[in-house]
DNA sequence: CTTGATACCTTGACTCTCTAGGCATTGAAG
DNA sequence: CTTCAATGCCTAGAGAGTCAAGGTATCAAG
């Protein structure tokens, strides 16, 4: 539709993480591309955005890493999810369902 | 529920205000409280926020604005949504859908 | 005459994202 | 063998937008 959006994020890439890693550890590059095919592409997840926020969540206590290896056998920085970190997540989502929801419900009165 | 969120507005309040003028001319201090009686106070509306944000919305031409007189009689500087500006808001509501239909699909697959 | 609501505005801090780089390794293609 | 794309990590700087906290003025109610 329309163009790529160049979406703003802005405060809710914290939660589409703590999803991604709510089954799991992953590192940081698979995060990045799970979102994206998760999404159809509709959001991209910058590299510039991705690790600061992974640098911001593991300082908070949501998540922590270990380096392991990857799918493909490379070095790799698997992070998941602390007891915190799913707390949060579970915030962060009845926020965002709520914020969605009253700005649809303005935006889009119809349906 | 929860707590009262805190909510994130960052990109989406040009569109909440779009919105909102496309029923007619306001000023706004009335935007403010449309904006969150139509939202039953989730989103909360600072005037910190709300000013420069109609100043930005002017100098690029979706809104312009006359000096008039409020409900309650007093002086008012009336917004009003230009030709611009309702070709924005369609653009940024279509916008909008998208982006929250991929973070929901994210967040809460189940629904 | 003081308080609260209405109505406008600004300043500075803060947070987060994005652009645009950099580095190292691996596998495939030339 | 060399080159290139993909994988994987990271950072610095700029930019955008929100928020907290102020300020001013008018008006009605007590």
């Amino acid at each position: 539709m329309t163009t790529l959006p160049k979406e703003r994020l802005h405060g809710t890439l914290d939660a589409l993480v703590l999803k991604t890693l709510s089954s799991g550890p992953l590192h940081g590059y698979a995060i990045a591309r799970w979102i994206e095919e998760a999404t159809g592409d509709v959001i991209q997840v910058e590299e510039g955005s991705l690790y600061p926020a992974l640098y911001r969540m593991e300082k908070r206590g949501w998540i922590e890493a270990d380096w392991g290896t990857s799918d493909t056998g490379r070095k790799a920085k698997l992070y998941r999810l602390t007891t915190i970190g799913r707390k949060q997540l579970r915030l962060e989502t009845a926020e965002w369902t709520q914020f969605a929801t009253a700005v649809s419900r303005v935006l889009t009165p119809s349906g």
